[in-house]
DNA sequence: TATGAATGAGTTTTCATTCAT
DNA sequence: CATGAATGAAAACTCATTCAT
């Protein structure tokens, strides 16, 4: 039709490797602020500054675009939180100090990591796949890190004996980070209570209640 | 054509007053189900028992069916823990027992307000109103009822002075209870983390960090 | 859009019972002119004259549209031929000729019996059921009629008395007046055989072949 | 990307001698299955194990892909008929019945010839140059060798006098050999009346309805 | 010669909404 | 008030064809 100067850069062949992040990023943006349902394949595309038809090219259909979407930015996400667990020298309730104020730092600054998060809120129901995901390569991995802590805690001393294995105690500890996020998913940043008056209180609670 | 005695109800004419509710239910499972831009109005109208057309009888569009839907049921939400708030008579910390156990007996057993709960996470980015909704009559009002039993509690003596006024302790202290609800949405009743053991462990971290 | 004197009579609203067999008139046109595959749902919806999305108020995908387009045609193709058998007061070679002119008629006339044909021919391998369809209604009907004749005629001493059960003789003695049909399909109604040269040629080798 | 012992013969270069018959089978296969409409280009490629691209350089679009697929296998079709007519030595009953016999062993035997047929049956309308293709290089053929058999049982007296020159008997005699075919594309193997079967009946038929 | 990434027009299908009955 | 036939815009998906490599 036209090939004026705003022409979108006429067909620019890429290598799939190169190609495949571009509209996984495209894909996530497009179902976080839309949704599965809401999100078009047209405006994946128009994102990604491709033609509708190549994402057919790499992935067969819209729903293994979304599955593929949601597993493609888990990667990044304990890696943080694990290296610091592993390399800690210090003490456990500072460890439990660092480890939250990073989540809540996190909540603070990555939209991707909020969406992601809604998109399987979201989800889940109708794709299982989803749920099963959640559970063993989030909350799972979630709940390891704080119960190690926990654990370390108490091996020094620095928390009450019955916190190492106390079930769902994990779980708990973690929420209020959780439930951060989700606020700030339906309120947005402005109206969300602010991380960082809830990390305090989180913060003062938790050592609180948790210490010997 | 036929109005025999197998025709499924044919054409029952009835008040708005009583077809208003019908209509509602019936889009808070096709919503809850689906999602808003996964629900159809055929399903809806299906599910009512009524033709299609009906439903932009009692409003206007999906739209304004939605954000009603939504308004419609959040009534007898926070009735009982209001109710209990301003009717007990014991100690505090048995006041906190008695509200957090309400809380996790609810998300085990109201399907409905998981539902509720869910829409607006899913839909509030789409539906500002639905935020605003969340905010005023819902956050609001819980964190009203936590924030009067620590002040309860610290008036009697029984919680440390501190968190009287500490802001976002509040949230904090709710968080775990709707986190537990969040769990159960993604993962389902058999693998989301069991309500009671949250429930526990949440009560021992609670009145430990709450008490003098 | 326009709604100048040429518009295409606005919403008018039809009875089911008068919109199906519209709606699969259209669709056997179109279905013969275009094959299955190169068929439009717009093309038949136009030739309909209402919109797209009515064709599947009344069918639930093109393959339906299609299976039900063929089924529905085939009513009137053996009446005659059947009425003509059962009535039928005069000689075994009198029908025969009386039923083979009426077979090389129908190609000569009805569009629409090649057109069913040629459908059948093309989609069968890709529709099982409709190559189950052809053999119950159409072949079995028509291999029967012509059994009925031949028997008759030995019967009548007429034909010689081998052919009332020779197996493959009713395909045989039908089979000139189905291929008189394909060459029209392929070749046109300007460059096939003549039907009516062809009859003749036909009838003259029958009644020469079988007569006792 | 690899092109290691396991790759599927990446890459290999052929001289077009070579490669015009590679495509030409993979197009007759798959245009076979599915017809024209049906076809994909894609799958034309995968079968003869090349890319996509690569049959443009060979023929100019699907359409001039088609045709070419139909032209090259008309070849070796009536060869052995023509032969079998100019060598043949003793009487022409004899040779009716072996040619006869050949057809329908031909039908019962060659996939290919039945398939031929089929795309020429579907998409002659649509492709005008198919259907004179057909008249002059397959109808106008068997007829011709057909009515040779004719005249020289008339020569030799072995038939009736008119047989030599009826108009339209030829494409009689061979009708029911074709609908043979027809009958097995629509049918299938399994369901179609057999080859043996038709092939005895249409003998008997003609030998006695030819016979002086 | 050969590849397969890239395009985009065209197709089926869905569904909110309207409106004749 | 009530129905469901009818509309049409929009969305998922397909595939012949092109072209950078």
């Amino acid at each position: 039709m036209n090939a004026g100067p705003d022409a979108p850069q006429a067909r620019r062949r890429l290598a799939p490797e190169a190609r495949t992040p571009q509209i996984l990023q495209a894909a996530l943006e497009e179902f976080a602020e839309r949704g599965y349902a809401g999100a078009r394949m047209a405006a994946v595309a128009g994102r990604a500054g491709i033609a509708k038809g190549l994402i057919y090219h790499y992935f067969p259909s819209k729903d293994a675009l979304f599955q593929a979407t949601v597993h493609a930015c888990t990667q990044p996400l304990f890696e943080e939180a694990e290296r610091q667990l592993s390399g800690h020298a210090g003490s456990a309730r500072e460890l439990l100090g660092a480890l939250v104020r990073m989540g809540y730092a996190r909540i603070s600054a990555d939209q991707q990591e909020r969406t992601l998060f809604r998109l399987i809120i979201t989800e889940a129901e109708r794709f299982p796949d989803l749920a099963r995901f959640y559970r063993e390569e989030m909350l799972a991995r979630a709940t390891a890190i704080a119960r190690a802590v926990l654990r370390a805690g108490v091996a020094a001393g620095e928390f009450r004996p019955e916190v190492a294995d106390m079930p769902g105690l994990a779980e708990v500890v973690l929420a209020p980070v959780l439930m951060a996020s989700v606020w700030r998913m339906i309120l947005g940043e402005s109206d969300a209570p602010a991380p960082g008056v809830l990390r305090d209180a989180h913060l003062d609670l938790l050592l609180r209640g948790l210490s010997a």
